[in-house]
DNA sequence: GTCCTATACTTGTTTTGTCATATATGGCAA
DNA sequence: TTGCCATATATGACAAAACAAGTATAGGAC
């Protein structure tokens, strides 16, 4: 139901075609918050016009192929502005890394350590892309932002928070791993930092 | 396939129904990483069958239905091993919620933060049953946590983490149209607190 | 001529996710 | 008897996601 949306939100700021929508809208505009697939994008389009939601409408041209162009109906509209105004589910937690890691005991520290520190490496990359999103959004956007703009630059800032919370969280992993995980040899003073991160107590009894 | 290989994850641990799958492990111990839908699991089962990487055998019980428990096999368990040894593509990202926001501009500023506080009590709810899934933790792990333990801890980190920064990030945003956006009334010195969020210049051309 | 790129649209297939529904064996309360 | 709960298993239907493949109109390089 979200793609919907997506598709009515970018439709409610202008007529578009599928492939506008695939490569202008959600490659270049939304990476950050959705990702959309061709074959959804048209699927999609297809059945939002048989709900009415969308109309479309062929523009032949010269030297490239028709153009098949969308627009919002005001039935879409309305459809789009009853889902933005009401709260919804926040879907049920699936994250594949976490998963990986709780059943990544047989691993040596070695591999284990391996793994974090190439998704960690993965999550920098998408950082450092939403940086340049979020540089392009402050060159567009200037001294005056719209509301629209506005809430666009809340949502890079979502994104960036919840990269950056991961890759603090995958170094605190590094950290531990390096350290040295119970039933292997710890690498430094390892086990205090354990301790410390899962606040227990000091194993000398100490009070800190 | 993540689900495939948290059921081979669980099976490696020991034999299990579909029923103790869904209810005890996914239900209670990782509903902080990943949920599995009753259909799903069994359906799963089955496939896993196929693959000759789970075996299963009945079991009568008295006063109770069959019982149907499974067990992973050799060809399983070198599946598991490999997979959690393998980078895995982190994926697109899809949050619903941004998307929402990124289409809110025509709400009005009081609809727009219901919205936010309605969400983030939602997340403020999976952050106090991740602390309770936390404190359970502590519990059965006690002074000297396995090597899977300290993994396990990880992955609840993990998901506080992610958490902690969505809410944070949600209290930014309440400030934000507390202070009015673009077009609306600001409430109090929004229009500094904006600037600065932002990182942009002050308009009266100060140099701070 | 072939291959590549860009602009464009379309569809097939499989898996995953969600919600719904059904079955069976018991016990207990109204 | 009905309804509820717990233990258990099974499956249907539909949509979303992912990957694959195809079509068409051009231009340019090899």
């Amino acid at each position: 139901m979200s793609l919907e949306h997506a598709i009515l939100g970018f439709l409610s700021t202008g007529s578009y075609t599928g492939y506008d929508l695939k490569t202008r809208h959600f490659d270049t505009e939304i990476p950050h918050l959705w990702t959309a697939d061709q074959a959804q994008v048209y699927r999609t389009l297809d059945r939002l016009e048989t709900s009415r939601l969308v109309t479309s409408k062929i523009h032949a041209q010269r030297g490239r192929p028709d153009r098949k162009e969308y627009s919002i109906t005001r039935a879409g509209r309305d459809s789009l502005i009853e889902w933005a105004g009401a709260p919804h589910d926040i879907p049920a937690r699936r994250n594949a890394f976490l998963l990986q890691l709780l059943f990544a005991s047989d691993l040596p520290n070695d591999d284990l350590l391996n793994l974090i520190c190439t998704t960690r490496a993965a999550r920098q990359q998408r950082l450092e892309a939403l940086r340049s999103r979020s540089a392009a959004w402050a060159r567009s956007a200037g001294a005056s932002p719209t509301k629209s703009q506005v809430l666009e630059r809340m949502t890079i800032d979502g994104a960036l928070a919840e990269e950056r919370a991961a890759i603090d969280w995958l170094d605190d992993c590094i950290d531990l791993v390096r350290d040295g995980l119970p039933g292997s040899e710890p690498v430094s003073s390892g086990t205090q930092a354990q301790r410390q991160l899962f606040g227990l107590p000091q194993p000398h009894g100490g009070s800190s």
